[in-house]
DNA sequence: ATTATCTATAGATCTATAGATAATGC
DNA sequence: ATTATCTATAGATCTATAGATAATGC
């Protein structure tokens, strides 16, 4: 909507923003060198310095901005694959399994990811932990998870998934989707289901292009 | 040895350079901002802004090394309480729950333990990774756990582990034993340990001052 | 007429070093 | 004599803004 009306002023006005985001993850995925200058980053988006101060009032505010982005697509990428399942413990493991896929389509991403930390993931802002904590109620009503405190559970399944693509980005010879069924095998049996149900859950074909 | 023996020209030296680090310890601390001036670490420090580089080459350097002290100064802590201990599930419990505590007792450590967050732990930097993985390979060739995967378990545990305080960072009004117990618990369990046993290990009282 | 961009720049940093000073070793 | 510290500073940045320019709306 107010993509589609708006006017010429505004669409250019929006590729500015969008240069300077972008040169913001590149910088985030690159080094995680957030003391880069200004001027540097107007320069990598190929815009005026003054260009800048357009946009953003401070250097914090364009790079909080390139994570949030990051995490909207991310989120983005993934939700989009689990809409068809409604299990919890299926849309867990496909949630951990594509994880890997995103991240192995865009190293980018996953850098970022790794960088930005446990702390923003934490703090309610990735659409992840809203969504994983729907997922973790649902699986206690139904009695099909059982864990002493979902809040613990829903941290532990977050911070375990980042330290998957930690350690493929530190060792990328591993094989990501083995890693992540793996770990999702572990994660299932973690939140309660038995030993076997949690293989076969994790280790169930997914959808889309194998 | 080095330090006894340290003339007084040595001690001095040394006092400098521990200004530094502490400097930087607090920065690390307080807002994560490595991009705090040299001159500013140096007045924090109470050292002239040429003394900087008689120790370090680069800001890069001095922040390094603040991380090297709080991950020793963490290691050193927890495992002075584990060294009693012979049962892997054991000290994998009072692991996470003496990290709490540490965490309880120096929120320095705990805020810069989280905001350097899974890299440099991953890396293989911290005595944490590797006291985690004796115990795993221990747990795993005595029967006692049972993962597909040690070196995925062992991301899982450290990670959790970090959610963990993060959370409590972010949430300080959590009791952090019970959380920490519960935490022990379900990693017990996902590591093979069947629910009774891994809640019987995670809730023995821990040696020390309750 | 309005709006966003760009260029140019003033003023305030900051880094890294050179040289002076103070403290210790022998 | 040696060594680490400090002070002072040259030179290189960087931030933020002011004013000019170009593109669009109406």
């Amino acid at each position: 909507m107010s993509e589609a009306r708006a006017n010429r002023f505004q669409r250019r006005r929006g590729e500015t923003r969008r240069a300077l985001v972008h040169a913001a993850r590149q910088v985030l995925a690159e080094s995680d060198d957030t003391g880069v200058s200004i001027r540097s980053l107007a320069e990598r988006a190929d815009v005026g310095l003054g260009s800048f101060y357009n946009h953003f009032p401070s250097k914090r505010d364009l790079f909080d901005a390139a994570v949030a982005d990051v995490l909207e697509e991310y989120a983005h990428a993934v939700e989009g694959h689990l809409c068809g399942l409604d299990d919890p413990a299926e849309r867990i493991a496909a949630g951990v399994r594509f994880s890997a896929r995103v991240a192995g389509a865009s190293p980018q991403i996953m850098r970022i990811l790794c960088n930005s930390g446990l702390g923003r993931i934490h703090a309610g802002r990735g659409p992840l932990v809203r969504c994983a904590h729907r997922d973790m109620e649902r699986g206690i009503a139904s009695g099909r998870f059982a864990v002493a405190d979902p809040v613990i559970a829903v941290s532990a399944l977050n911070a375990s998934l980042l330290a998957l693509l930690e350690l493929w980005s530190t060792r990328p010879e591993i094989d990501s989707d083995r890693a992540a069924r793996a770990m999702a095998e572990m994660l299932l049996h973690m939140l309660g289901l038995p030993e076997a149900e949690a293989r076969e859950v994790a280790w169930r074909p997914l959808d889309g292009a194998a």
